[in-house]
DNA sequence: TTGTTAATTGTTATAATATAACATCATGTA
DNA sequence: TACATGATGTTATATTATAACAATTAACAA
């Protein structure tokens, strides 16, 4: 069989819901939306969430256990994410800085370790509850 | 009541353990080793541990559920931290990086955000790992 | 030193998040 | 065909975290 071009039935289900909310989503939170299409139990998001987050189509904010879509497919960001949260009204926005970006991809410790992946969340309060 | 200069029991013993442990721990595995100090809930442990990640004296690893002692409590990193994580060994390093503190320190994004915190977690394979 | 407040503790129950294990089905390939 | 791989469906369970309430302790001021 050769790698998967199309996403499955509850791949798409559940990308579909994803992709309409501009907000994450928690995983419980798309079970309830999606038993009207047929997907019972939490293993059958959780599967397609994993699949989702592994092909970049999703990403997980760590710190909120919940999932948003990316809206910049085409670049190779699956493994390299920046979220800006308001923790008063956990806005949460994906940000895409280049010089950020620059500087985060070359960062080298002194330890030697190979990085091939990085997630950063910052936290405050966006313009609406300063 | 004056803010609190000293830890409070349970907190000194979940503190204690988690300094011993150059490694993250997680709630349930403090739980059960901190039993045959009288702390039997996890709600104790829960409580102690958001104490201490409030005051700085340890951090959260968002993606691991887990929680590990600063090495460096005298300077203001508690609510800007940068990790480095082996996804083979599961081994956590705190990175302390002058020039990537300040860029991370600087960062606007372009929509009026006012960040007082961020999380920062690179994954990737150790040299032992490699 | 007594009343007041805030922080901490103890306890039981429960909520929220995530995975194990196993059977079945669909599809592409040798 | 038959074999391998990926996806699905299902039940049960593991792991992580909080709600709600009562009791205790520590600091402070009147
Ligand atoms: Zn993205
Ligand atoms: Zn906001
Ligand atoms: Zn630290
Ligand atoms: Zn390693």
């Amino acid at each position: 069989m050769q790698k998967q071009e199309t996403l499955s039935k509850n791949q798409k289900i559940i990308l579909d819901l994803i992709e309409k909310s501009d907000q994450p989503l928690k995983a419980y939170s798309i079970l309830f939306d999606v038993k009207k299409k047929g997907i019972n139990a939490p293993l059958q998001v959780y599967r397609a969430l994993d699949k989702l987050v592994e092909i970049g189509k999703i990403h997980k904010i760590e710190s909120r256990n919940a999932f948003i879509a990316c809206k910049n497919s085409k670049c190779q960001i699956a493994k390299a994410t920046v979220f800006s949260i308001c923790e008063s009204c956990e806005d949460v926005t994906e940000i895409h800085d280049h010089k950020l970006s620059e500087h985060l991809k070359d960062f080298k410790d002194n330890k030697g370790m190979k990085y091939n992946k990085y997630n950063l969340e910052f936290f405050g309060l966006c313009k609406k509850c300063v």
